[in-house]
DNA sequence: CTAACTGCAAATTCTTTGCATTAGT
DNA sequence: ACTAATGCAAAGAATTTGCAGTTAG
C-alpha cells in the first residue's frame, strides 16, 4: 500500500482527514534533516504552497504529535521543533549534540546502545522506587561545536 | 563570612550590586524545592515583598545564570524554571523524572553515579568524534506519576 | 452533504525593553 | 554623587483561538 493510503488510514482512524497541507507537513518533515520548527516548515513549503498558513502547521503539528507521529523537542532557543518519530522516520535512534552558540544540532548513533542499555536499568529501578511509569528518557550534550569553538 | 556578604561581594566582583530583590530571589531559589518558575518567585514573595515586580525577578534570574549561580530548565510546560547550581544550592548532582500529566517534577539522585560515568565517557567520545567541547549534559526521564497513572 | 479543515486576524502567554525614578555603595 | 537597579507600561515573539468560508470523504 502506498504512503498517500497509509497515511490516510491512519488518520481516519483518528477521525481525522487527509488534506494536501497535511501530506506536504510530512513529507517535509521526512525529506530534511529533521528538528524543524513551525516557522522553517512554513518557509520550506511556502514556495510550493503559498496557500499554507502557519495556523495549519500548528495545528497539524500538534495532531500528529498526539498520536505519536512526531515528536516535539525543546533544545531552547525559543522556538519548538519537531521530528518524525522512530517509528515513521528513516533515521534510526539517536541522541542530540547542541551547540550553545549557533543552535546547530548533530545525531549522533554512536554509544546509543550503551545508553540505552543503562537508561533501561535505571529506568525500571526509578518506576519502582518512585512509582513512576516512565515512558520517554531524554539525553543530551550541550557544548560548542567545531566552527564555535574558534 | 555570613550569606549576605559572600553574595554582595560575588556580585561587585561582576558590577553589579546586591540589592533586597536580589537577596530575596536567591533566597527563595535556596528555600524552595527548586525548579521554580519567576512567576513561582513573585507568587512566592509578593506577600512579604509586594514592591518586587516581575521584570525585576527575570533580569536578576537572567544575572545570576550568567553568573552560574542559577541554572534554566525547559520542562516543556511553556516557563522556564530556575534552580541554584550545585555549587551555590543545598542539594547533590541530581537528575529528573517528569509527570508529563500534572507537570510534577521529582530530583532524583539513584544512579546518578553510574549515570555520570557513561555520560563523561560518551562526552570524551563524541568530543573527538565531533569536533565538539561538550560543556553540559542532561538526562532525563519523562512518564506518569504515582497519582496520575489512575 | 456535513463535519472536519483552513486562513486570517485577534487574543494569549511568557519574556524583554524603554524610560523616568529610586537606591546601593 | 554616580551609576546600577527598579517598576510600570509597552513591545516582542511564539503559539493558540474564534469565526466564517472551503474541502475531503
Amino acid at each position: 500500500m502506498e504512503r498517500h493510503h497509509q497515511w490516510r488510514n491512519r488518520l481516519q482512524d483518528q477521525g481525522y482527514r487527509l488534506t494536501i497541507s497535511r501530506e506536504v507537513i510530512i513529507d517535509t518533515l521526512g525529506k530534511n534533516t529533521g528538528h524543524l520548527s513551525a516557522e522553517d516548515i512554513y518557509m520550506t513549503i511556502h514556495g510550493e504552497h503559498p496557500s499554507i498558513g502557519l495556523t495549519t502547521i500548528y495545528r497539524t503539528l500538534e495532531i500528529l504529535t498526539r498520536m505519536g507521529i512526531t515528536i516535539k523537542f525543546d533544545f531552547g532557543d525559543g522556538r519548538t521543533r519537531y521530528e518524525l518519530s522512530e517509528e515513521y522516520g528513516n533515521k534510526k535512534h539517536h541522541h542530540h549534540l547542541i551547540c550553545t552558540e549557533c543552535a546547530k544540532i548533530i545525531d549522533y548513533t554512536d554509544f546509543v546502545d550503551e545508553e540505552l542499555e543503562l537508561l533501561h536499568k535505571t529506568e525500571n529501578e526509578l518506576s519502582l522506587k518512585y512509582k513512576f511509569k516512565i515512558t520517554k528518557h531524554l539525553i543530551r550534550f550541550y557544548g560548542l561545536c567545531d566552527n564555535c569553538q574558534k
